[in-house]
RNA sequence: GGCCCGUUCGUCUAGCGGUUAGGACUCCGGCCUCUCACGCCGGCAACAGGGGUUCGAGUCCCCUACGGGUCACCA
């Protein structure tokens, strides 16, 4: 069975690129019948956990990736981490070191000064004399001195490192007893049954160390994936400088969840031509040797393309929804639906389509200067005056069909274009030269308040 | 600096020895049209450079350049 997982370290929040390693790792899972599992990588207890995994959770709730199982603490698992220390300190596999901290600064400061690749020397590799006094012994893993250790990695291929660059005795557990990183992320992947591992290439190097960990163990090594980062639009490493890299904000930009799933599966990873892919044709079609090995650049252009797809295709009670976690309240408007009919081609986010909505339910508070310029000339207040006197005698106009059949009716009555009335309506209905189309527009606003608001214009400039 | 990874239009990418190097976003034209959008049609635009291998190289190999990652008692 295929398990994966994904194992970030409490940093606050859910970062834009790890969602996409997350992704990767869930449909691998999904797609093979799997497991995907969530672990928190907090060791350090220098940082904070519970929250950061908490705004985890979250992110994921909101973009519909279910983690199987509860999630794996390893602040929690140091007592099974020591017994894996020991275990390698009695196999003669592990040992004491009671250098310091000054004297590995030094070493690596003459290493340094001689122009070689800082490392520790082993100089307690083989101690087995008097331990010097009042120092803390950290556990260095013996590492293997020479050879090369290879792998082959599902998206770079076949790799290998010589050993003699690569590796040092690097410390497994601290002088205060607390396990470090490379030493236990091999055993929870290893006791978390991890088949495979799919994580950010920034890791790449840490496989080695970590391979050493599973020999020594006797661990059966998985599958390594390694994506390549995400890079800013300046080609750089993606930071919070760079706008928006907490996934959260990304809802409250008026996203949709799919469109920013469909666009971060598509940042590095492709199926042919095609742009937009529903979780089912993701789950179908996902596959991580298809992952490119080179890093690709995060496009904000296209993401707000693609959420516009999403906009024009996701069912209208589903929009209303999210509409009214943004805070606009149409739940009950009798004309909902219509509404977000009339503006789904025209808004790319929610945030724009709610601005869009207000602006219509909303009668208009000023008139656009240049719109009334072009527009709103003798005439046309004679023409308004006109199709308000008729509209006002109507009863019975509801739908946007209604409103379009009197005005048909009446530019015919009176012999004139459409292009005469349209604009002059517009800023009457939204006190400028862009809505939708007038008779959706007419019927959002029903025949009551569209009356309201031509008298009013009609008031505002005769005074 | 050592080691590792990478390099096709501005960006995301297709390509898996023989293509007029394809698609998408952006941008620019045009059409549609009650405005704005949407949609449709068209256009600009790329194999980092140099050596090989081969009848033939974007595709295979080497070098150079450039970019990224990593070298902790962080993860």
């Amino acid at each position: 069975m295929t398990v994966t997982r994904f194992a970030p370290s409490p940093t606050g929040y859910l970062h834009i690129g790890g969602l996409r390693t997350a992704l990767y790792s869930y449909l691998w899972a999904r797609k093979n019948s799997g497991k995907f599992l969530l672990r928190i990588e907090d060791t350090d207890l220098k940082r904070n956990s519970a929250e950061a995994a908490q705004k985890i959770e979250e992110a994921f709730a909101w973009c519909g990736l279910k983690h199987d199982g509860e999630p794996i603490y390893q602040s929690q698992r140091f007592d099974l981490y020591k017994q894996y220390v020991q275990q390698l300190l009695d196999e003669g596999k592990a040992y004491y070191c009671y250098a310091t901290k000054e004297e590995l600064d030094e070493m690596r400061a003459a290493q340094q000064a001689k122009k070689e690749r800082p490392r520790y020397d082993g100089r307690y590799r083989d101690f087995c004399g008097e331990p010097p006094s009042g120092v803390d012994p950290v556990v260095r893993i013996k590492a293997p001195t020479e050879g090369t250790i290879s792998f082959v990695d599902g998206i770079k291929g076949e790799l290998s490192f010589n050993v003699q660059d690569m590796l040092d005795d690097f410390i497994i557990a601290r002088s205060d007893g607390t396990p470090t990183y490379n030493f236990v992320v091999a055993i929870d992947d290893a006791l978390m049954g991890l088949t495979d591992v799919i994580r950010g290439d920034d890791h790449l190097s840490n496989t080695p160390k970590q391979i050493v960990v599973y020999e020594a163990l006797g661990f059966e090594i998985p599958k390594f994936y390694h994506v390549p980062m995400i890079l800013n639009p300046q080609g750089k490493k993606l930071s919070k400088r760079d706008g928006a890299t907490d996934v959260m904000e990304y809802k409250q930009m008026g996203y949709f969840p799919e469109a920013l799933l469909n666009f971060l599966i598509r940042l590095g990873w492709s199926h042919g031509d095609q742009e937009l892919f529903s979780m089912d044709e993701m789950l179908e079609y996902f596959d991580p040797k298809d992952i490119n090995s080179s890093a690709s650049a995060y496009n904000a252009e296209k993401l707000l393309w693609i959420n516009a797809q999403y906009m024009k295709s996701l069912p209208a009670d589903r929009i209303l929804n999210d509409l009214q976690a943004l805070g606009l309240d149409i739940a009950s408007h009798p004309k909902r639906e219509l509404i977000v009919d009339a503006l789904r081609e025209r808004a790319k986010t929610l945030v724009e389509m709610k601005e869009m909505a207000e602006k219509i339910i909303e009668k208009p508070t000023a008139y656009d200067e240049k719109a009334v310029k072009k527009f709103l000339d003798e005439s046309a207040f004679e023409i308004l005056a006109n199709y308000l006197q008729e509209l006002k005698a109507q009863d019975a106009l509801e739908k946007s069909e209604d409103f379009e059949t009197f005005t048909k009716a009446f530019l015919e009555k009176h012999d004139l274009k459409l292009k005469h009335l349209a604009q002059p309506l517009r800023i009457a209905m939204v006190g400028s030269a862009v809505s939708p189309s007038i008779y959706d527009t007419m019927a959002i606003i029903g025949k009551e308040a569209f009356v309201e608001r031509i008298e009013a214009l009609l008031a505002y400039f005769q005074s």
